[in-house]
DNA sequence: ACCTGAACACCGTTCAAGT
DNA sequence: ACCTGAACACCGTTCAAGT
């Protein structure tokens, strides 16, 4: 029995991700949004609770082709979500912009699963539960902060200036991500401390103030 | 000569970072800020070319609190940037929000003169030039992450909700802070290479908080 | 189940003209 | 030097009512 459906909820985040993509996040408007859908405003409303969750749905859609791989060593496994992160970031318009302020409210589930996902891997490096969790954060602030950086000056000279760049990310961009990145992976290697990985800094206990 | 003088620039300046401590930043329009100064919205753009100029000059404010300490290892030196940091955001409403938004956009003078001192830190632990922005540019994405987390929480249930915290960061705010920046420290020992620092010693004197 | 119409209460920015 | 008046081109959200 196929119902009259005049429009489900999956068209509104298909049309808000294509608008995204095309225009930039300060275009992504719910007006703009009901018009090229041929709506009313008020009509989002009967789909979303508010502009918030619609645009979760859309940093969502940007995550849904993140890999997926849960096998390997921790490190490895860091460097694949998180350059799988930061691809998907840059696969579309202001999408570190969107992810991260999305991320910032709790209205992506996705960021959500990446973040249990890397608590995981710095369990598994040696950190102990209580940190787990915050490592796993640190690492997220950095990607985010490092892509969005990276995407604003991208589309920056995209769009005209900065013809001979002599820009900060000019100049490999991969290889910078993946030096910073190693920063905070050789952080947490060192501050393992279950894992008969001694050697390091006896002191990791964070002292209580 | 007194001359008249209607409005200072530093005056709306005052004005705006009043309006951002008592409303938060949802609240701090330029046509609210018109309204409280006694003024036209269009007056405000005889003293600021727009908005993100003026929000610039409120975290350039917010931070204008910020200790100075030029001296020391640079373990320390960067222990005391970022707390400073934080104790600065973490000081008005909303002011991690507003203060990483003018990073982002390259508008606030005194988070680049930060970068400049990280980045010196970074030089003086040993990392080759070509790196040291970025290792002082994860420490700030790391500080100013955790920071707009944590202050979001705080003021979320400082506004109702959670009686019973067991929300991530409700134990050992300072603790959690130390961990994750001893985090990215460690990685930048351990990522030393010119001065013959060699077998780190990542020990180096973090102080208590 | 999905949407319209209409309203409410706002935004940032520009610019000729005034004092 | 500093500001007004007035306009331009927008916002997000709510909700009774319609099909």
């Amino acid at each position: 029995m196929q119902q009259v459906r005049r429009h489900a909820r999956s068209d509104v985040v298909d049309k808000a991700a294509q608008l995204l993509d095309d225009y930039g996040i300060a275009d992504l408007t719910m007006r703009r949004l009901a018009r090229e859908l041929g709506l009313t405003p008020g009509a989002l409303y009967w789909h979303f609770a508010d502009k918030q969750a619609l645009l979760g749905a859309v940093a969502d859609r940007i995550l849904a082709s993140t890999a997926t791989a849960q096998d390997g060593p921790w490190v490895q496994r860091v460097h694949l979500i998180c350059t799988g992160l930061r691809n998907a970031l840059l696969s579309t318009t202001d999408g570190a912009e969107l992810v991260s302020a999305s991320f910032a409210a709790g209205k992506s589930e996705l960021m959500t699963e990446l973040l249990d996902r890397l608590t995981a891997a710095a369990a598994e490096a040696g950190i102990d539960s209580s940190h787990a969790d915050l490592a796993a954060r640190s690492v997220l602030y950095y990607v985010l902060g490092f892509t969005a950086d990276e995407q604003s000056r991208l589309q920056w000279d995209a769009a005209g200036a900065l013809p001979e760049t002599q820009s900060v990310m000019a100049t490999d961009p991969n290889g910078r991500f993946a030096f910073g990145l190693r920063l905070l992976v050789d952080g947490m290697a060192a501050h393992a401390s279950g894992s008969g990985d001694q050697g390091v800094d006896p002191g990791v206990a964070v002292p209580a103030p």
